[in-house]
RNA sequence: CGGGGUAUAGCGCAGUUGGUAGCGUGCUACGUUCGGGACGUAGAGGUCGGGCGUUCGAGUCGCCCUACCCCGACCA
């Protein structure tokens, strides 16, 4: 392994990449546009999924698990969510290979060609809603509050380790309610819970709003979503929730009997966030040294690295790191003493700088001999030398500290990169120049959008909850604005 | 799918007018080291992406494939 990465300011993506390498989070794999996501990097992950699936709990859903495959005809149910994806399907035609009869290894079998051909998820809502069909009958079924954790495959043209690849990993909620109020109340709920998922466990500070009808998902009335603001001045989608109306249940022919005997379609909503959280962690966080983690979705919390020079004081020291171990165990701290005789300090110094470890301590004679350690902080680099008896309060308050002092460096940064402008050349110089997020005034047309997308490459992340309603005129057109929007470049 | 690249040791690369392949790093062993990616010595490791052609001779020249990367368009 080499011993650099790359700068930010030399190349931002060259710099992401080599984070993702040498952290050991992914590597590409023989498969085009797929990831091997490697253990470090997948300890992170199932970290990301254990709490937002006690998020899911304690919200009322259920986790649930439908088909990777999904017939042809399904996905062409619902109009405007076959436009949306179908563009980036993989299709399955047949089901046998056999003995290439000129010898060249093994063919396709013609004959085991698919009646109809399966269609690899994108995302389930074809396949969910067509069972629901079965499950509901009447308004006591409703609601159905289902989650599942799977890979869904889109055909992307370009990919990038996290953010974007060909097979991901996700959580996808659908839920099934008896009335509108009940299935957008859902779809908020929803949203907030990744907000706050992003916000307490992530340390990284979203905006939540509206998407507008053309970055709206294939198929919903309204998307809900969290957006982040990168180091590289980009913004990125970090989650979505959709409020799908009826669309699908009359899609799949979904109907209940109401309280008063009347038959209606069913409300849903879905949502879901994926591995880009892996991507959207690297670029809050990290810097020029490797990667930086907040301690709540860290897998190590706390490596001990004893030094030492003769096998005498190795014994000594690696016992007392045990100890310390031990006593820091208790209290639900995740320890690694690194006790590898194979590297050296220095080596592994750099190598959980890297990795993101939030605290490091070192323990050597000078410290066994003075009843100290030395502890160093990822996110400041800084080192200091603490009393031993006093650790475990130390360190409990270090690690709530880092989890605090990311999260601020996150919205400081952020608050440091947004703007208001009103004018098409300030809005145009800080879009281009710096990057950002930019509150301008905006006329509410696709058109005005599709525009200033294909001028600047930058579009509407989302319309804010709770926005300022204020009178201004659109950055573009001129025509009469009633509300600023957020515009971003976006990953 | 348009434009531009790259393909040589595990990884990163060099290889001159065509003459039989090298550097860094990593790996193995031993010794000295060990509080910020140590050093020395000795080793192992390559059908030069694939195919066809030119030539006495091809990593090098020509043609045809294939894969991957970067920039666009598309997208979580």
């Amino acid at each position: 392994m080499s011993k650099e990465i790359t700068p930010r300011s030399e190349n931002y993506s060259q710099w992401y990449n080599d984070i993702v390498r040498k952290a050991e989070l992914a590597e590409n794999s023989a498969v085009r546009g797929c990831m091997v996501i490697k253990p470090y990097g997948y300890a992170i992950w199932e970290k990301i999924q254990a709490q937002l699936d006690k998020m899911f709990k304690e919200t009322g859903h259920e986790n649930a698990y439908f088909p990777l495959f999904i017939p042809k005809s399904f996905l062409s149910k619902e109009a405007a969510h076959v436009e949306g994806f179908a563009k980036e399907c993989a299709v399955v035609t047949h089901y046998r290979l056999k003995n290439d009869p000129d010898g060249n290894g093994i063919v396709v079998d013609p004959d085991a060609k698919l009646e109809e051909e399966l269609i690899v998820r994108p995302t389930s809502e074809t396949i969910i809603w067509s069972t629901y069909k079965n499950w509901i009958q009447s308004y006591r079924d409703l609601p159905i509050l289902c989650n599942q954790w799977a890979n869904v495959v889109r055909w992307e043209m370009r990919t990038r380790l996290f953010l974007r690849t060909t097979e991901f990993l996700w959580q996808e909620g659908h839920t099934a309610h008896a009335t509108e109020a009940e299935a957008v109340e859902e779809t908020h709920k929803m949203i907030d819970v990744y907000a706050e998922f992003a916000k307490e466990w992530m340390a990284m500070p979203v905006i939540q709003g509206h998407k507008t009808e053309n970055e709206r998902f294939a198929g919903a009335i309204d998307t809900l979503c969290i957006e982040a603001l990168m180091q590289d001045g980009k913004a990125l989608q970090a989650g979505t929730s959709h409020f799908l109306g009826q669309n699908f249940a009359k899609a799949f022919d979904v109907k209940f009997t109401d309280k008063d005997g009347k038959l209606n379609y069913v409300w849903a909503s879905s949502w879901g966030v994926s591995t880009r959280l892996m991507g959207a962690l690297i670029m809050t966080h990290s810097d020029d040294k490797g990667f930086v983690l907040p301690p709540k979705l860290a897998p190590i919390h706390v490596v001990i690295v004893p030094i030492y020079k003769t096998p005498e004081q190795y014994e000594t020291i690696c016992a007392k790191a045990n100890e310390i171990a031990k006593r820091l165990r208790v209290l639900n701290i995740t320890v690694k003493v690194d006790d590898r005789d194979t590297q050296k300090p220095g080596w592994k110094f750099a190598e959980y700088e890297m990795k993101g470890v939030p605290v490091r301590l070192a323990l050597g004679s000078r410290d066994i001999e003075n009843g100290t350690v030395e502890v160093a902080r990822r996110d400041t680099l800084t080192k200091e030398t603490i009393e031993m008896e006093s650790l475990e309060a130390y360190i409990t308050n270090l690690l709530e500290e880092i989890q605090t002092n990311l999260y601020k460096k996150a919205i400081d940064f952020r608050n440091e990169n947004t703007y208001t402008c009103d004018t098409w050349n300030e809005f145009q110089d800080i879009l281009e120049n710096k990057g950002g997020f930019v509150y301008a005034h905006w006329d509410g047309t696709a058109e005005t959008e599709a525009a200033i997308k294909d001028k600047l490459k930058v579009t509407i992340r989302c319309i804010p909850f709770n926005n300022k309603q204020e009178d201004g005129v659109c950055i573009l057109s001129g025509k009469p604005s009633k509300q600023r929007v957020l515009f971003a470049k976006a990953y």
